[in-house]
DNA sequence: TTTCAGCGTAAAAATCGCGTTAAAAACTGC
DNA sequence: GCAGTTTTTAACGCGATTTTTACGCTGAAA
């Protein structure tokens, strides 16, 4: 399968835990986070997984069976400079620092609560989002021959014509797209670019969606582009027949 | 002025901690790790410095006497991305959470470990070492036959005549020209040439880009140097049909 | 068939954002 | 302190954008 220019929507996270409970409870966690998991029993595997799927994140227990657990750390950090988050039971002050000297980004002593531990995921998640404000994956660009989109450039244009969108018709195209094939929903939407209290004004969306159409020359009959889903939302897929 | 973008030896840190016994403390410890320190006791001056100063870092203590932690942190990710570990006395896990989510980078409780502490700045200050792959050359030319922009003899010409441009003109057209073709958003650029605390005064810009545009002969009915996004910032474009 | 909720469209009304101007305030070098 | 320059402030017009309002259509349920 060939996933250029694919947003990756799930964050995909590497656990390495020799633990069995701790790696079912870690994964039912992240699960229902919407992360996607990768699991390891012990530095070897781990490390192969760790290369073989680049993950977002890792989560890395430093009591492993065949290594410890700082040197997978280092053998990860010749080459890749992924967030890992150190799981220990050991407490010492002295195991953390040198931890986090090796390149660890964190450092969570068991036992821990499992919200601390969602909020530190998504704070090194976060950080390495590198981007200005906007976050907008570079490589995100459509194109299908009639219609070309680059959210970057926030360039529109059908059959090489430029068209103007005005920043609110930009910002929903861009939310639709970035979940391409996937249906946003009308409140996701109302919140995310109306604000929170206008979660039940969908008339808004009602006529930006029909100016959105219009620009992008799409047929109301066949709906291309944008398709709605009664009473859910709307969503963006590429046509091609 | 504020310094922004010196290029500086010493990490500089904010502590923001009413505490002067905690204080006096991590002077200390920061001090003989070489770092370079700022210090405020409450919340107001704490904010005036980062904004003035922009440090490489932020300890910052959730108690404080005028305003909440939580607030500050909120202000300051208004507009900087700056690393930020939090202190705190609370060892709550929805303090945490909440901290965390709200762009903090890290929470250590009271009492710690000042090896720990010092290991998790240095974490900090490495991961958000900036090399940000795209090195312009600050000694660009631009030269369309018409007009002529040399950044590093800070020289513009129209038709082969001098043009005097004012520093925050200079500053503002260079960091267009810098980023060219592509959107410089209001924000950046109120933020990298006003100061952070100015990130909303767009009519800043509008005076001074009214102005380039017209000391550049920019022509409002035809194409312009300076294109305006509605909404979201201004371009630099060559114009060549 | 009737009813009705949800969607699409159109046009009017209100609001927002940009560009412009002019004058006041803050700097600068002398 | 003075004269010239630069920056900031304030106000206004105008076009673009957003919001409001009204109405027609469709398909599903009663």
């Amino acid at each position: 399968m060939n996933d250029t220019g694919a947003v990756r929507e799930k964050p995909r996270i590497l656990i390495v835990d020799d633990e069995p409970q701790i790696r079912h409870f870690l994964r039912i966690s992240l699960k229902t986070e919407g992360y996607e998991l990768l699991e390891a029993e012990n530095g070897e595997t781990g490390l192969a997984l760790c290369a073989r799927h680049s993950p977002d994140l890792v989560i890395l227990d430093l009591g492993l069976p065949d290594m410890d657990g700082t040197d997978l750390l280092e053998a990860v950090r010749e080459w890749s400079a992924v967030p890992v988050i150190i799981l220990s039971v050991r407490d010492r002050e002295l195991e953390k620092v040198k931890a986090l000297d090796l390149g660890a980004n964190d450092y969570v002593t068991k036992p821990f609560g499992v919200d601390e531990l969602l909020a530190r995921v998504r704070t090194q998640l976060r950080n390495n989002r590198r981007d200005d404000g906007v976050s907008v994956d570079p490589s995100a660009i459509f194109d299908n021959g009639v219609l070309h989109i680059d959210l970057s450039m926030r360039k529109v244009s059908v059959n090489g014509k430029l068209i103007r969108l005005t920043p609110k018709e930009f910002t929903v195209l861009q939310a639709l797209m970035l979940a391409s094939g996937k249906i946003v929903t009308q409140s996701q939407l109302l919140k995310d670019i109306w604000g929170p209290t206008h979660v039940r004004d969908t008339h808004y969306l009602r006529v930006l969606i029909g100016r959105l159409r219009h620009k992008l020359g799409d047929d109301p009959t066949e709906q291309h582009y944008i398709q709605t889903e009664p009473g859910v939302g709307y969503r963006f897929v590429a046509v091609c027949d």
